[in-house]
DNA sequence: TGTGTAAGTAAGTGACTACTTGCATTTGCG
DNA sequence: CGCAAATGCAAGTAGTCACTTACTTACACA
């Protein structure tokens, strides 16, 4: 039951790399440690394999966001590093499920949950900070959290690519989309009275 | 000389939908009607017709932006429509491009033009609207570009994977993003005083 | 000690891959 | 017409692909 595991992390490391196609029954084996046999054997087929690495690579969850905002810049600053950090993390293997999805669409099933989940949570947050009255100008959540996960996305995508194109530091882009949003919502940027210390904003992972 | 053509265009579509791999040269052949031998005898290796393809497909020009801005809402709605519709158009072959890319790096080179070039003239146009003070927020340019480019580049991938995610009706996307930015960077919305009746803004395309 | 299960090994199958060769046919042009 | 370049056609080469079969080895447990 182990080498089941072994080849599954196999089959996603190769996949992230050289994609469907690239990914050969012979090179998951050799990165696993395994015999090409083995991975019949175990998952019947290269395709049901593949498809048993995807449900697991893409079912992770994502930092909170608090249901009734307190701190707007702190809170949405540390969502935006959290959701950014994980894209980059997996922009390899996002590249390619994208690739793949219209040959492949059942794919896009588990790739389009993580944001999913994001968007409804930020969408969430953005109408409840605007219920607060704390937002000074009209907006559309959707419309927001479109422009902010957008950025955050293309970041992701493509800073590899083109760094010159994205904001320096790389590390103060997710802070600096953030605060361009709020400015856009029209929130003051001072923090509020300070009661709060800690806020949780731990990785679930599942 | 014609059947040199028909063979680019049709490497460039099954590439879009295939990726590199799946574009063999059989079906690159069949596409074009044309007997696979050609295909050898034109461009020596499926390598350098792919090569040759993406040097095509990959060099257009963008809808341009006025050195001077003059009715910025109007004229950065029209810009990001264009620019949304480009990408929309080309989903597919940059979702391929974007997934080899780590796998062959000389691609980036042809698929990082328009990006790049779209980047630089919004860069321009804004830090134009910043000296005319024609902003009342501060801001840094190559953020608020990021920010709608990001927003445009995240909707023409991911649309149609999650419609209900991006703001409807698709039509107004575009501008649903641009008068966000606008807001950002407290321009007021209303139109200046109308001396100027049509704007140029001619497709180029090399 | 015997038995069942998971794994390795070796070999092979048929389909597909990029690419080549040799020869017949078409096409454009002076 | 006559010639040459471009193309089609048929066949073949060497390699890779997913997947199978038949057999062996290693280990757990009773």
């Amino acid at each position: 039951m182990n080498s089941r595991n072994e080849i599954i992390n196999a089959a996603c490391q190769v996949f992230a790399k050289l994609g469907f196609r690239g990914t050969t029954t012979r090179r998951i084996a050799d990165a696993a440690g395994v015999n090409e046999v083995t991975i019949f054997r175990q998952f019947g087929s290269k395709e049901a394999l593949i498809r048993e690495a995807m449900k697991m690579t893409h079912s992770v969850g994502l930092a909170p966001l608090p249901d009734v905002p307190s701190d707007p810049e702190r809170e949405l600053t540390l969502w935006s590093e959290s959701f950014l950090q994980h894209l980059r993390l997996r922009s390899s293997i996002i590249r390619k499920t994208m690739s793949e999805m219209e040959e492949r669409p059942e794919m896009s099933e588990h790739a389009s949950y993580v944001p999913r989940q994001a968007s409804a949570d930020l969408c969430h947050y953005l109408a409840a900070l605007k219920r607060q009255g704390k937002t000074a100008e009209k907006f559309e959540p959707k419309t927001a959290a479109a422009m902010l996960m957008g950025a955050i996305f293309a970041d992701a995508m493509g800073r590899g690519m083109m760094p010159d194109v994205y904001p320096q530091p790389e590390e103060k882009a997710a802070q600096m989309y953030t605060r361009f949003l709020l400015k856009a919502l029209g929130v003051e940027n001072h923090a509020p009275r300070t009661t709060n210390k800690t806020k949780r904003t731990k990785q679930l992972s599942a």
